[in-house]
DNA sequence: GTTGAAATTAGTACGAA
DNA sequence: TTCGTACTAATTTCAAC
């Protein structure tokens, strides 16, 4: 019903980057998630056809990539608002040190959040949630979510607009861009970017005041 | 390659949590949706099993589903850390007003993007990147982001931890909600919420000042 | 890693309840 | 509408190459 997701981390091995410890990932297979990410019902023939492999080859490295955790699952993406869920928030969440497994715990308990992720910054974590109209989202900040030691503050935004939604992100993507992009080449490293622009924010710096830059 | 995805409104029909204008959903449509964010790969006929009703009705409301775009794709969630894509942030964007066309032409230009929505607060929009690693994350904010007229400024947080992550999100995982939490016993109904606890940010509110409130 | 043939399963059509 | 059945097409498995 719920599922606690991997870490960003890469077990163990430092190297960022790294394709983890289990399968070596070729360039075959991020062709196959690729496709698969994209139509996660594709027969595995049709999926061997687009490739360019056999199908027994498609078969096994199939196999491989759900055994080996590289695909974690299969799933339908729904249309929110038709299914009744109308209202998107976010819902930024300081949390009481020492107290990150009841956080998790309750967590667990609300079918609503759709997403939860730690975070640097001033807050030190984001849930996203689904509900039907606002007052549900009221209902789940002040009656749930404020009731829980653990939570010492919250922020709420609302989304008004989905803009963009991959399925999934892969590195093939990447090269793509470093394509689109033509990168830092170091010659024409531009360095007429406004700086004050950006702002990275961590997690010391988190707590801190937050000046107005615009 | 990207999609643009529904917008939060219910289509002209002003009731919030109202089905969609196209299919009337039941029971038998929820749950079968409940299965296949499960288990996208299941097939029509186990489904019709598992659900109770006959092979030829699950193909039927299969199809209006998809058709009704009720189902919008089915997709592989990708173990991002074992694809090589360990770090993941979050990228608060503040758009120049009436740019905000060139910033999702942009935005369609960028293969890390995952995920993009425009909010209510302090900032106009999010967004979530995967990236290989940290040099990544700032190459794409400094020579990417910043070089957009339309970006006005920038916050960038790294997550740490994905906590959770639900396929989505349905009205009957309200129900459950409803059952599960069945919480403010009116006797252990606690009065003692901090109310400084949460915040609501909305639109307007947005650019002015954030005091720190810890 | 590939091909081809057998076994199984999926998808379609249609009549009856 | 929904169900049950029969029919056709496709997929998966498994063998040998």
């Amino acid at each position: 019903m719920m599922s606690e997701i991997s870490r960003n981390g890469h077990s163990g091995s430092g190297q960022p980057g790294r394709i983890g410890i289990g399968l070596e990932l070729d360039d075959i297979h991020l062709k196959i998630l690729e496709i698969l990410r994209e139509n996660g019902r594709i027969s595995v023939a049709a999926l061997a056809e687009r490739v360019g492999i056999s199908r027994a080859n498609a078969y096994t490295r199939f196999e491989a990539l759900r055994a080996d955790g590289a695909i974690k699952r299969f799933t339908a993406e729904i249309d929110h608002g038709r299914a009744g869920l109308g209202i998107t928030a976010l819902i930024f969440v300081t949390v009481r040190q020492q107290m990150w497994k009841q956080f998790r715990a309750e967590l667990a308990r609300m079918p609503e959040v759709e997403y939860c992720a730690i975070t640097t910054g001033q807050h030190d974590a984001m849930i996203q949630v689904r509900v039907a109209d606002v007052a549900a989202v009221h209902t789940m900040v002040t009656d749930r979510l404020a009731n829980i030691p653990a939570v010492k503050a919250t922020e709420t935004v609302f989304i008004l607009d989905e803009v963009l939604r991959r399925p999934y992100v892969l590195p093939g993507d990447g090269r793509q861009a470093a394509r689109q992009a033509r990168r830092p080449a170091p010659s024409e490293e531009r360095d007429d970017v406004p700086l004050g622009k950006m702002r990275f924010v961590g997690a010391a710096e988190g707590r801190a005041a937050l000046r107005k830059d615009d």
